[in-house]
DNA sequence: TCTGAAACCACCATGCA
DNA sequence: TGCATGGTGGTTTCAGA
C-alpha cells in the first residue's frame, strides 16, 4: 500500500473524471505548476497506482450489440482444471474479461457478440466446449454505469 | 453501426494495447504519416466509436484490497423500484460499477472495500438498506484479466 | 508543412526532520 | 545536513490546422 497526500488524491480525482487532461490543465485547477503536477502524475505511474489508460470503446457502434455475463462453475477443479480452463478461455476472442472468483461460481466472463444468435454460437461452440465447465449462469447486459469509486 | 476499414482496425488495436500512444508512434508502426493517423483517431472519437479513456487504477495500492461482485434480485420490481434502487446505489461510493441486467439477477454491482470487515460494513449498512433488495449473491474477486475483445 | 502547447529535463529554492 | 517538494527556464515532441 502506497501513501498519498491530499494533492495526489485531487490529481487522481481529476484524472478519473477525464484521463485525457494535460498536466498543465490539472495544475491550473489545483494551483500547481505544470512540472510539479507532471512529476506527481509520473510518480503515480511509476509506483503503479496508475496502471495505465484503457480505451473506452462503444462496442455497439462496432457491431457488437450484445454483452452477456456468464457465471461458470467448474465441474472438476483441481489445479490442472483451472489452468486448462484459463488456457481454453484465452483462445476465445469474444471473451472480454476473465474474472477468477470465490463464491457461488468459479469464473465470471464478460462476452460480447454481434447479436443473440451470434452469442448462441459462441456459447454452444466455444464456451460449452471448454474443459471442466459445469453450471453456467447467464445475464444479459441492459445498461451499465461506471462510477469513480473510492480512492482514499 | 459504423463501417471501419482495416487501417482503422489496426489503429484501434494499437490504442487498445496502449491508449497513451501518440499518433506519430502508431503511424510509424503502420507506415502512416502522423497527421493521417491523427485524423483517423479523431474521426473515431467524433463518431463515438472511441467514447473516451479511462484511468486504470491499482485499487490495492490505494488500500482497497477487496473487490466483490454482487448479484442483486429485487424483491419488488415495478418501474418505481428500479428508479429507487438506482438512486440509492448512486449514493454508495464503494460501488464502482452498476450493471442493469436481464436474467437470474436484476443488477450486478462491483464493490470495492479496504478489507473483508470493511466490506461487511458496506454490505450491512449500505447494500442491505437499499429499497427493494431481495436475493443477494456474492463473489469475491481473486484475479482478473482483461482482453482486447473483438472489434470487427 | 507549420505553430502553439504539452511533455520532459536540469537546476535551484524552500521547508522540515 | 539530507530529503522531499515546488518553481523557473529551456528543449523536444506532439496535437492540431
Amino acid at each position: 500500500m502506497i501513501e498519498l497526500d491530499s494533492t495526489d488524491h485531487l490529481i487522481l480525482r481529476e484524472l478519473i473524471e477525464d484521463a485525457t487532461q494535460s498536466a498543465s490543465k490539472i495544475g491550473r485547477k489545483l494551483n500547481l505548476s505544470q512540472p510539479a503536477t507532471w512529476r506527481r502524475i509520473k510518480r503515480l505511474q511509476e509506483t503503479g497506482v496508475i496502471k495505465g489508460q484503457r480505451l473506452d470503446l462503444d462496442r455497439e457502434k462496432l457491431g457488437f450489440g450484445v454483452t452477456v455475463f456468464l457465471g461458470i462453475k467448474l465441474a472438476t477443479k483441481g489445479r490442472v482444471s483451472l489452468d486448462d480452463f484459463e488456457r481454453a478461455v484465452a483462445a476465445i476472442p469474444e471473451v472480454q474479461t476473465v474474472e477468477h472468483i470465490l463464491g457461488v461460481y468459479d469464473y465470471r466472463l464478460r462476452v460480447v457478440a454481434r447479436d443473440i444468435s451470434d452469442f448462441e454460437r459462441v456459447l454452444r461452440r466455444r464456451i460449452m466446449m471448454m474443459p471442466g465447465v459445469g453450471d453456467v449462469e447467464a445475464n444479459v447486459l441492459l445498461s451499465e454505469e461506471r462510477r469513480p469509486g473510492p480512492i482514499g
